[in-house]
DNA sequence: CGATGGCTTGAATCGGCTCAAAGCTTGTGG
DNA sequence: CCACAAGCTTTGAGCCGATTCAAGCCATCG
């Protein structure tokens, strides 16, 4: 069983068994656990270390002052939590566990002493940042360009191929630990229209949802009515 | 006069001659000027040079099939586009200019040299691209959680600081080479809903904008009902 | 001086919001 | 193992911010 991050790396780059046992030993250094709502990082802070997500989901997210608040991204199993503090001077935005989370944290120096001692590594990880950047990206597009159904459809795709590239999303079935009204803030909408464009979904025959758990049934007519365009996610490469 | 790329990393940085000389070479190689909507870079291409603006305004954009654009951020002198294009295979969006621009292009290899001879210049472009990212973010809470006034309000701070950070809108006055049409892609709103709302910011004596020129004329409510948090930008590290 | 692109305005419409209440789950303590 | 609380989901009705459509205006430029 691998670490969903080697997984992720391995689908565009070819690690050799040293460099997949570095990761390996620098990921289990220290394996910890945190409560559903816990805040792994509060905006203002400056951490001394990494999160990588193993299990669970976990959200950033901004609050303004009079309470609106706006989830930026979803981080998923393999995904990284925040490298950008070894150079900016403090966090600009919060994150919290989303479901229970596993996380392997990673002390600054061990992260450090990662890139320069494989360039591939390096590299690896710089991929994995400029992704998260795209995916960023086209959530600007899908929010400031995109109706409340289509949002909806392609938050559920990118979600699906990014669970698919860590081996957790077989036959489109997949855990979904997201409230309603955490998708409504994710997507730029109210919790009670959240509720009526899932029921549109799940009226047309496209999704399954209960119990957190979704299964994705047409996944062509879902991408068709998002208008879902793979290449932001830079999957295959 | 100093190249705006060197103004902005100084401000947070202390580079000394060397350094600076090192990089302003760089980036005097080859200087290029592109007309207003010209396409710097086509979404798919994988270019092999970084270009610096000098001078004018681009933007990123990315268009639906049946036609909607979004803009997803503005690049203004001093700004990069796109080094991360030496690590993905292919550009996911595509940037034009706006304005007529004048930028350094950099090759790849003059790029990477630079990053190698110098680490705290390739921390200072490490910054830059983290900095630009945390602006991806803040557009995803602008657009998702700001009615259409607030967000104009932001847009209008955020690109008059971001401006000032190199010098070119003292005093709040500045050029400002955007249609209202663009404005509207890049906020998520109409052309239509654009105008009315700019004619509501000048109504409140808060903005003054003819000619393609911008003068702020109260920054502190501009702020206020933008609910401006300016730790976004990174500016005072 | 006509064409083109950007700006402005009005009126009707609509997607999504607000407010409010009720039904459901889930977890916890007695 | 039940009962209650708390949080999540669902539904309805009225409303509003923003859109659509349409037309007229204005400036610039070949």
């Amino acid at each position: 069983m691998f670490h969903p991050l080697i997984q992720k790396i391995s689908n565009f780059t070819q690690l050799d068994d040293g460099e997949r046992r570095v990761l390996h030993e620098v990921l289990s250094e220290r394996v910890r656990v945190f409560d559903p709502r816990h805040v792994l990082l509060q905006e203002g802070m400056s951490p001394q270390h990494v999160y990588v997500l193993i299990d669970g989901w976990a959200y950033r997210y901004k609050i303004l002052p009079d309470g609106r608040r706006q989830i930026t991204s979803f981080l998923l199993p393999g995904d990284l939590c925040d490298s950008h503090m070894f150079v900016l001077a403090a966090m600009d935005h919060s994150i919290a566990a989303l479901s229970s989370v596993t996380v392997s944290e990673v002390g600054r120096e061990s992260f450090v002493d990662l890139t320069t001692r494989s360039p591939k590594l390096a590299r690896a990880l710089w991929w994995d940042t400029l992704v998260s950047t795209s995916i960023q990206r086209e959530w600007t597009v899908n929010i400031g360009r995109r109706d409340a159904t289509e949002r909806m459809a392609h938050l559920i795709v990118e979600i699906m191929l990014r669970l698919q590239s860590v081996g957790r999303a077989g036959n489109g079935a997949f855990s979904f630990p997201v409230t309603q009204g955490e998708l409504a803030d994710a997507l730029g909408i109210t919790t009670v229209h959240a509720n009526r464009t899932l029921q549109s979904l799940r009226a047309a025959g496209l999704i399954l949802l209960e119990k957190r758990h979704l299964t994705v049934l047409d996944l062509s007519r879902l991408k068709q009515i998002a208008m879902f365009n793979q290449r932001y996610l830079h999957l295959d490469e």
